[in-house]
DNA sequence: CGCATACGAACGACCATTCGTTCGAAGCGA
DNA sequence: TCGCTTCGAACGAATGGTCGTTCGTATGCG
């Protein structure tokens, strides 16, 4: 009678989930049905209401899931050394290495903000400032320690969280450059943009094994 | 019988597109209904035809002026100097300023795509690779030239673009940043994440008077 | 008078979601 | 092993709502 969606985790709620990530990611949330969603799956659309709540709760699982795997990766990078240069260097990898590597989840996670109905807009929101102010932060304490130099570490802070973001919308495994060539330069150029101290010559040229992950 | 939609630039046709502009950027296309457009007017909906065709040609005409706008003032920024590196900067300035000034125009133009039906999408699409390839060409150039340095001119691109793209995001007039503060902090990011030469010290910094447009 | 413009009514289509039912496989006592 | 029960999962039908758009008509200004 009542509609319990499974242990919130069962295995085809995961499928169902992934089919809308998929979906929402290239079409947008408000240009997938439910329909569309179910023949992915093939399945007729009440039948998904066996595995999820709403629509609106399916995308904001994707959104808070998410958010809360990108802080942890940044946070474990921030972690990871004392020096603020290498945390820096090590933070923007670990943004630009996410976003080459869910481009789907990332994608909602900055188109579909405004398709959020509150409470959960909020909430997303407030996830997307404490993720950004790790940056904006850590740059200012670099800047006071003397290892940055800009005027703005709110802006510079914008400008490599931003950048990364791109890499979301053109990266391709297969294309020219790896996910390494592409995560690395990032993170020589994210120095850059926060004024760090130049590299006499880009170190780890090439494409070195996996160093981290 | 037939619905002209008058001149096709009536002063009341750009009130819709005007109004449509502001819903399209923050609602989103889809959430976005004939309704809420003509309730921004103090219209019924089915009056906006009689200015307008339909929908999805309100967002293509959106889109494709503001592309032209953009391929037209980054060009003219193209034209104002032979040297390159003045080029990349004036060209990343123009880029800045642009996405600082018409928040809603970008933000409609990078979230819609999807929303757009062919053959409408593909035009604006290549309108798009038009404009990013402005900036690669330009870069490749300077690298050939020798007065940039970096491994990948595309990817230099797209950082760039990408940082100008964030500024439609948070950029305010009233905040602690004018424009001129951020565009021209930008164009000695842009410089940087090309590898250009390193300015000794920033030039005009405070706020200078507005030099160009 | 004529024309641009606004309107209400109506259209067919599609939307997310609910409901009652059915079907098949798993669990279990005998 | 049989037969009975239980239950998750899928379905078709139906609900109320909203969508973009068309049409015929009314209104009011030049």
């Amino acid at each position: 009678m009542a509609k319990p969606p499974a242990p919130a985790r069962s295995a085809r709620s995961i499928a169902v989930r992934d089919a809308a990530l998929t979906l929402f990611a290239d079409r947008g949330y408000h240009a997938t049905s439910m329909k569309d969603i179910a023949a992915a799956l093939q399945l007729q659309a009440p039948s998904l209401y066996n595995h999820v709540s709403a629509k609106q709760d399916l995308l904001h699982d994707i959104m808070a899931q998410t958010m809360n795997e990108l802080l942890k990766t940044v946070r474990s990078a921030l972690a990871s050394s004392d020096d603020l240069v290498e945390q820096l260097r090590r933070a923007s990898e670990a943004h630009v290495r996410y976003h080459a590597r869910h481009p789907r989840e990332v994608r909602v996670g900055n188109h579909e903000i405004a398709a959020l109905e509150e409470p959960h807009r909020r909430e997303i929101v407030e996830l997307r400032r404490t993720y950004s102010d790790l940056f904006v932060a850590l740059i200012a304490r670099g800047v006071a320690a003397g290892v940055f130099e800009t005027r703005s570490p709110l802006l510079a802070a914008y400008a490599i969280l931003q950048m990364g973001i791109g890499v979301s919308m053109w990266f391709h495994p297969d294309g020219a450059l790896s996910e390494d060539d592409v995560v690395f330069q990032y993170g020589d150029i994210a120095l850059g943009v926060a004024g760090g101290p130049r590299p006499r010559r880009s170190r780890r040229a090439g494409r070195a094994g996996r160093p981290r992950r």
